[in-house]
DNA sequence: AACGTTACCGGAAACGTTTACAATAATTAA
DNA sequence: TTAATTATTGTAAACGTTTCCGGTAACGTT
């Protein structure tokens, strides 16, 4: 491996010379500039990005953890970040965690002992102690999602994340227009902070129209097609009177619409349906499914883009981006007849 | 920012004591061992991983370029990889190309720079260029693809791959056993290696049969839905006696799927139609797709496991690991009578 | 008692850069 | 012509580790 050293010797001049050729810093003189640079082409030279890392404090490197980047949420909010990251000479290390706290906590060690210069997270609910690690940290961090109420009043981080209560509101409030009265739940896991924050927005929703919200009308699942079919046999199986459901992402929704078809039930004649994430499955003509679209790329962008800002200004005041979701409706709910 | 002379300093012993400390060296006492850790804990340090890869000259970190990880077959492959890599220690940095060569290019500089321990590369066709920078690196490399022939002949690398085109041979042969004879395909872009592949399987099974093939019958497209409903209407277009289609992809698959029912065609009645990778989405009752099952994750677990073998033992001669296929019947195709 | 061995520790060089500073050469101003 | 400035270059320290090497102390062996 060649180093600044053998460039150096071999043309003749010091190591900081080679070094200003290859900055473009301006004190060397442009003809000297073009000797080096063309030794190092000659003699096929790499810079060590990790040499330059240490004496510089800076790794140009951001880590990205997400759970799964096969769910094609997170697969679409790291190309949007990846994009602008490295439009902007950063390159990204990523690490999936299905939401192991275990897993959480050794990726960040992992990140912080690399020295990145930024961070992006999805973390699960946070514990004391990643809490703890999480102010010790002196780089920024952007979070993919919204704080807890015990989170929020420990931490003080910024977050870009989606309204997923207002969205959740308004498929609920979309059903109940449409004449629904018995409307089920299909809920993503326990500890996401979206499943909670969607299921909110159903709550509150039933609750502004005297609409009574009973247990076993609700279910929750996880977020994958198979576990929105089970889910939504347990559903069907707890009450029958249902006229409709909302799933709180399209992979449960379309499982469970899945199961439903292949259990005789119409959609929409017999069990209205509506999802959340408007992935590009969804809009195939079979599924056709309703549901409340949400910006995943844009996500990735702006936390991608709010990290940068951050780092090129660590005094900024920590932020809280708030994207708007948009119903689409196509056809798996209809009006309720009385 | 501590570091380990804030330690030893701290602690009153040498540098080279914490060191060993941290590394658990044998030349230590359990007891110094023992103080250091906790002196460690309690001035709240964190090792910095750049400082080691400098003088180890070991960056424990590993370089991943694909075209888009959008594509739910490469996300997965990535999740595959990622797992057993970070199983192993090590970080993994991303990039997304969309297959552009320029930016391939800058990918793999940006990542020798880094000194990545090892790359797991999905490049499109090499050019010149492309693989004089591949022969000048020293650090080892796994294709996810396999080589061109033109690459064979100047190029010495690991690859792990699937083989297409006996996976596209057999699903043509399927068809051609149904009794069908018009067999079109719908083809990924011309310069992904596994596109042409598959269509070299397709045209060899069509002339082992005897059946002529048609320019008309054959149209490259791409490798998203939109596209597969695009190139279907071209497809039906040109020659309306087609009894059936084989797509190179499933999202191809999917995309044409969709286009021929909106357009008033019965799957399998009217049109056999088989696809190639098996997604998950596939198997939902509404598309239930006779394709071609490519075993995703273990293609990025092969690939990672073979690079760490190359990576501990650099004399290892570069192999290259094809991986069967399995053709999955479900419902669209049917046998032709006459 | 003298020696060799082992266990443990500290000093210092090394990894490949960047950069502050000093030094020299070239240019301008007076 | 000389002093003052500017342009260009080289020297060396620094970044935070690991690791080689030498040294001391403790121990066992003869």
């Amino acid at each position: 491996m060649k180093t600044i050293k053998d460039i150096a010797k071999e043309l003749g001049v010091s190591v900081s010379t080679v070094s200003r050729a290859l900055n473009n810093h301006p004190d060397i003189k442009d003809e000297t500039k073009q000797k080096v640079l063309e030794g190092i082409k000659k003699l096929n030279y790499t810079p060590n990005a990790i040499a330059r890392s240490l004496i510089q404090k800076k790794s140009n490197m951001i880590g990205l953890m997400i759970p799964d980047i096969t769910d094609p949420f997170f697969s679409e909010v790291a190309l949007g970040a990846e994009e602008v990251l490295s439009d902007n000479g950063f390159q990204v290390v990523y690490s999936n965690t299905f939401l192991n706290i275990e897993k959480e906590k050794y990726c960040l060690s992992s990140m912080m002992e690399r020295k990145v210069d930024g961070l992006i997270l999805k973390p699960s609910p946070l514990d004391e102690e990643f809490i703890e690690m999480l102010n010790r940290i002196d780089i920024p961090v952007v979070f993919l999602r919204g704080l807890t109420s015990y989170e929020e009043s420990r931490l003080d981080i910024s977050t870009v994340d989606v309204n997923h209560y207002r969205g959740a509101y308004s498929a609920t409030q979309y059903l109940v227009d449409l004449g629904h009265r018995e409307i089920g739940f299909l809920g993503m896991s326990k500890n996401s902070s979206e499943g909670s924050e969607r299921l909110n927005g159903y709550l509150d929703c039933l609750r502004d129209h005297d609409i009574p919200s009973k247990e076993s009308n609700i279910v929750m699942a996880g977020s994958n097609i198979e576990q929105g079919k089970i889910a939504v046999a347990k559903l069907m199986s707890q009450n029958n009177q249902l006229t409709s459901i909302f799933a709180a992402n399209d992979l449960l929704a379309i499982g469970g619409f899945d199961w439903l078809v292949t259990n005789k039930y119409q959609v929409p004649e017999d069990i209205s349906l509506i999802g959340f994430d408007n992935l590009e499955f969804s809009s195939l003509s079979w599924i056709n499914l309703t549901t409340v679209d949400q910006p995943r790329k844009t996500i990735g962008n702006q936390a991608a883009k709010l990290l940068l800002d951050i780092i090129n200004d660590k005094s900024l005041e920590p932020k809280s981006i708030l994207l708007e979701t948009k119903l689409i409706e196509r056809n798996t709910c209809r009006r309720l007849l009385n």
